[in-house]
DNA sequence: TTTAATATTGCAGTATTTTGCAAGAAAAAT
DNA sequence: ATTTTTCTTGCAAAATACTGCAATATTAAA
């Protein structure tokens, strides 16, 4: 038997079954187990399949979540998940908000870093499925159509049944005096719910966003422990922000 | 016998068989090896067939083996897909289970249809949150990294309080004796759970897999309700399925 | 037709690839 | 913590590939 033809055999029974052991595909073949092992290596280096400990399974539908072409103000948002995965210590367990920002964040989470990571957002799930080094807990619920992310009574209650080390959060609107704050009720009532289960809480938010405000309120700006925007931590546009109990960063 | 007469049979044989080993073709045509490996190599550079190591092997063959970007069987799979949707009534509650096939049936609910749709899997949920008609709901848990789909005891748990009318499954092997079988144990819980929670199910499943089985049972086949197949309901493949307490489509 | 140039073929020797095996390391499972 | 399974690494045997060369066949030209 040719490698090129043992070799589609094992890509078709990977196709087909999503996973397969090795000694499994060596006792069909007929070969050596260490033939199965060198041949699925190749076939992952060639990105045909994925080797993993004991076996292969499918690339299946591992569509690397293309970033959605035109995200606004994508320079001040990768500057922002820079800054707030350099907090990320290892074995935190972390929650994930919606939003650009957040999946900026996500994305830019290093391989290296083991992580506990709790999202309601399909993109940034999507995203964190792809990093073996990232236990995923995604909170489910009813889907809200247009952000993508699980809200609801549902939802809320789920959240009331855990606790993050910290919380990477998103908002509507920021404002010194009156906090975050958001066009959706529901959407605050979730946001709610994840600063409650979360002992930090920690805000991406770039500077457009400063000083606006809106009908519904999330919290008080001293409810954030650290902040988070594009600009460095002395600019004067923050000075509100200031002398607050809360981390510029 | 002319260079150009051998070549052409070469050509010949490696199409019809798709895979030829150069011993083979030096004892068939009578000359040595080393004249076989020669017209190979010459026939490779025009891109007639690719010379691999001991052999030869068709240009589609290799061409259906690069398609692992793609879904592998997705022709048949549309079909499945399609007469599964078919099945769909307004207003009802349903389940779709993870895996290409039931991404292919999410995908081609009709606008018009009112739904409410389930499903633990984060691209058939990608999939359904675009579509106004759809009230998704994502039942949440760990993420499992390679199937992206949430699994686990939390999930299992979650599954318990909800009923769906119908619940429409893949299965990684599925034979008449054998019922519905798996490669992992804690697939098998959790498609047990989805089983328990509706009134009917329906199984989408390529012929490919029929009469394979794997270590861990999720159900026998008159569990099922309605087996869905790319083949018509009267082939005779679909043989040692009859007689039983099962609808085939 | 004869001769010279060119192409093809088989062979021998050497290089490369493939495969299975074994021993120690690493990773899961218990 | 221990046991089992899987992985890696190095190695050796077998199969296959390549190179140069000589013998033969084919073609072209005189």
């Amino acid at each position: 038997m040719l490698k090129e033809e043992r070799q589609q055999l094992i890509i078709n029974e990977v196709d087909l079954h999503n996973r397969v052991l090795l000694t499994d595909l060596a006792e069909k073949l007929e070969v050596s187990v260490d033939t199965v092992r060198r041949d699925v290596k190749e076939l992952d280096a060639g990105s045909k399949l994925r080797k993993v400990h004991g076996g292969a399974v499918s690339l299946g539908y591992t569509h690397t979540a293309a970033r959605s072409s035109n995200v606004y103000a994508l320079n001040e948002k990768m500057v922002i998940a820079e800054k707030a995965v350099s907090m990320l210590k290892e074995g935190a367990v972390i929650f994930i908000d919606g939003g650009t920002t957040c999946l900026e964040m996500a994305r830019m989470i290093p391989p290296k870093l083991k992580l506990t990571c709790f999202t309601f957002s399909l993109p940034v799930a999507l995203q964190l499925s792809g990093m073996p080094q990232v236990d995923l807990i995604f909170i489910g619920g009813r889907i809200s159509p247009d952000s993508m992310i699980s809200n609801g009574a549902y939802t809320i209650q789920r959240l009331a049944e855990v606790r993050f080390d910290y919380a990477f959060l998103g908002t509507g609107y920021v404002d010194a005096l009156h906090g975050l704050t958001e066009f959706d009720w529901d959407v605050v009532q979730l946001k709610k719910a994840v600063i409650r289960a979360s002992k930090k809480a920690v805000l991406l938010c770039i500077s457009e966003k400063l000083n606006s405000q809106h009908r519904f309120k999330t919290c008080d700006i001293h409810e954030i422990n650290t902040m988070i925007t594009e600009l460095s931590p002395e600019n004067n546009l923050l000075n509100l922000f200031r002398n607050q109990d809360l981390r510029l960063l």
